[in-house]
DNA sequence: TAAATAGTGTCTGTAAGACACTATTTT
DNA sequence: AAAATAGTGTCTTACAGACACTATTTA
């Protein structure tokens, strides 16, 4: 029995951070199928082209966001039979983390896009294909890692301040971490962050000290949420 | 520019504890290309399947694993370009965690299959296509969950002792908790197990309480490893 | 009885969370 | 000075890990 080839598409849920709400960028659709609807940023794989390499592309034609140097990382492949009326589509989600590039400026293929909270986003099913579902799995898995990563620090631009860190933290979780315990975490975590010999006062108040992100990736010990 | 269409595939990685080792479910090629290596089980998406249909029909298939009702869940997708002789064929690969149902019996499509203890099959280059690194990230998928979730108990049959338990984690961490403080933990753990009122003596010694897993997924507080 | 495994109690160190307090800026 | 944010120290509680001890079986 022959297999039967399939289209293979790459979705990508990009998140930041924008006044303080967590945000996930969106295309609005030109082309039938929902046509006007809102979906996620994406595109197919091209022949020879790897998964990784079709998301950075469409990073950087959706919303010229390659220079940032995303945090990156496969989400999940989703390929129900019906989940596209054009015919058979499976299609691999990557999760992108950027700090905020401002409004962006709409694609070849997309009549729009704009950055929305994603707050009600995952509830509603305003997105077109099961977009809502891959964008709910992209917040859940940030959220998870946010715990025992430095994920955290991709989300905000360097260098940033320990309130800053802590203001993504607030916004992700919706808890409001104690400034001090965070600072103090955050400070003695092993590689989360490292410092630099300026300061700044963008904040208010006493100076504070500007980090950048350290070298580690998993955190020991974690941030935990509860 | 119409998208290409490509072959999707579902391939599987396969772990049970036998004889206190983490092993993995291998199959035989018998056809090009790679005939007669080893790879993991595994077979082509059906027009209107799902996915984790396609997983399940091959667990059946390739070892008559799906009456045990395994742990079963999406691990990542592999596309490069040139993974597959044959022409572009993307691979969703799942991760199935099974309590270990004795030797298997040959497929259709596989000349032999068979249990290999995981130690050093990532590092080797014995596997075909790029399953060893689809196995080694299996693996590793495997070890970080037990730290947080009750996966531990889906790799034994139940009713199962505190002691059968903790050889979970000692084979798959390459530790030996201490005894007592891990009975502790387990059974103060909320939901990993919930007791029975049978006991069993075939460990030797005092009967031990013998268990079945409980409701919890994630783990609180989780298992450590240091 | 000895040996083996099952299970409980206790101690110590580490760290999370609560929060008092000091430090350095702007208004 | 007052207000604001940055950063440190201290206390309490929880729990991980070490390990003494008791409990219940087989040989």
């Amino acid at each position: 029995m022959q297999p039967t080839p399939m289209l293979v598409a790459v979705d990508l849920v990009v998140l930041t951070l924008r006044s303080g709400e967590l945000e996930a960028l969106l295309v609005r659709r030109g082309v039938e199928p929902y046509a006007g609807r809102w979906a996620l940023p994406g595109g197919f794989v091209e022949p020879g082209e790897d998964l990784v390499d079709t998301a950075v592309r469409e990073l950087g034609e959706e919303a010229g966001i390659g220079r940032l140097r995303p945090h990156l990382e496969q989400l999940a492949t989703y390929g129900s039979p019906d989940r596209d009326p054009r015919g058979r589509v499976v299609s691999v989600a990557y999760l992108a983390l950027v700090p905020d590039p401002g409004d962006p400026v709409a694609g070849s293929d997309a009549a729009d896009a704009a950055w929305r909270a994603v707050g009600t986003l995952g509830r509603s099913r305003s997105l077109a294909f099961d977009h809502a579902r891959i964008l709910r799995d992209g917040v859940e898995r940030a959220r998870a890692k946010l715990e025992y990563t430095s994920l955290a620090a991709a989300l905000i631009p360097e260098p940033f301040t320990v309130n800053e860190l802590r203001e993504v933290y607030a916004a992700v979780w919706g808890v409001e971490p104690d400034p001090r315990n965070f600072h103090r975490k955050v400070t003695s975590a092993d590689g989360f962050v490292v410092e630099t010999h300026a300061t700044t006062t963008r904040g208010g108040g006493r100076p504070a000290r500007l980090y950048r992100r350290g070298p580690a990736v998993q955190l020991h010990p974690p941030m935990l949420r509860g």
